[in-house]
DNA sequence: TTACTGTATTAACTACAATAGTACAGTTGG
DNA sequence: CCAACTGTACTATTGTAGTTAATACAGTAA
C-alpha cells in the first residue's frame, strides 16, 4: 500500500508526501476521508512518528489535507484552484528538460512523441491497494 | 559568466555544472578549449578549489571534460553516443511531471502546447524581458 | 629550478534527515 | 472524571552531505 525505498535518497518524509498525494489523485482517498494517526502510520512504516508528522504538516500547508487536534488528519476537498496551481509546477518543471533538448538539437516532434507516449503509459507503481479501513487495535 | 545562487539549495559543484554544460552546449566552449584551472576558477567564484574540482571530476566522469595532469581540463569532443544519452535522461526526466499530469486531469493536447511554448521560449538562465517571438503558429 | 597544472587526504563546521524520548493539548467513549 | 486515543512541540543525538581549509604529492613547461 505504501513502500518506502531506503535506497532512494529522496528522503522518506517526501516519499510518504508523494504516495499521500498519489492516492488522493486516484481517488483512494475520498475527501474528509481519515487518515492512519501519526503513530499508526509511523508503527505501519516503521519510521518515526516525527517523520510522518512533518510529511502531514508539509501536506497541509499544501493544502492536501487538514488536521484536527485530538481528532485526526483528512484529506481535504480539492478545489479547482488548488489542482490549477499544482498542474502549473508541474508544467514549469517541465520545462526545464525541454529546453535542454532543444539545445542538444532534438527535433520538437521527437519530444512530443514522447510526451504522448508518457501519457498514455500505464504509470509507475501501476497496482491498485484495496481500500481497508481500520480501527486502531492493540 | 558564470555565476553562483547561493539562495539555491542545489549544491554549488551542482550549480558550476550546469553551467559549464550549459556553455558548451551553446557552443561557447568549443571541443579541446582549455577551461579555467580548479584554483583559478575557484578565485574567479570565491569557492573552494575542492568544489571546483568535485564539478570537473563529475563532468569528466560524465563525458563532458577530460583532463590532463599537469596541464589543466579541457572540453571532450562530443560523440553522438553521448548526446543521445544526454537526450534519454532528459526524456526521462518529462515522464514523471507528465504522468503527473494526466492524473490531475490535465487534457493532453494542454501539455503539448506547453511544451511547444516551452521549445520555442529562447530565454534560459537569467535574461528577461525580450519577448522576440519567432515563428509561431497560425 | 620555479611556477604552474591536476589529484588526494584529512580535519572541521554547517545543515538536514531521521531517531528517540518526553511533554502538553484536545477529543471521545465508557 | 478517566483512560485512551488524537495532534503538536521540544530537546538531544546520530549520520550524512556539502563546503571550507590546509597540506601534500605528481606531472608539465618555461
Amino acid at each position: 500500500m505504501l513502500q518506502l525505498d531506503y535506497s532512494n535518497p529522496q528522503p522518506l518524509y517526501e516519499q510518504i508526501k508523494e504516495k499521500v498525494k498519489e492516492m488522493i489523485f486516484r481517488g483512494l482517498l475520498p475527501a474528509h476521508q481519515q487518515l492512519p494517526s501519526v503513530r499508526e502510520l509511523a508503527a505501519m512504516l516503521t519510521v518515526n512518528p516525527n517523520t510522518i508528522q512533518k510529511a502531514y504538516r508539509d501536506l497541509e500547508i499544501q493544502g492536501y489535507l487538514y488536521s484536527v487536534r485530538g481528532k485526526g488528519n483528512f484529506v481535504a476537498a480539492p478545489t479547482q484552484e488548488h489542482i490549477a496551481s499544482q498542474a502549473e509546477a508541474l508544467l514549469k518543471d517541465m520545462a526545464v528538460p525541454i529546453k535542454k533538448l532543444r539545445l542538444l538539437g532534438i527535433a520538437l516532434e521527437t519530444i512530443q512523441n514522447r510526451v504522448v507516449q508518457a501519457y498514455e503509459e500505464k504509470s509507475f507503481s501501476g497496482q491498485a491497494g484495496h481500500d481497508h479501513h481500520e480501527g486502531g487495535r492493540p
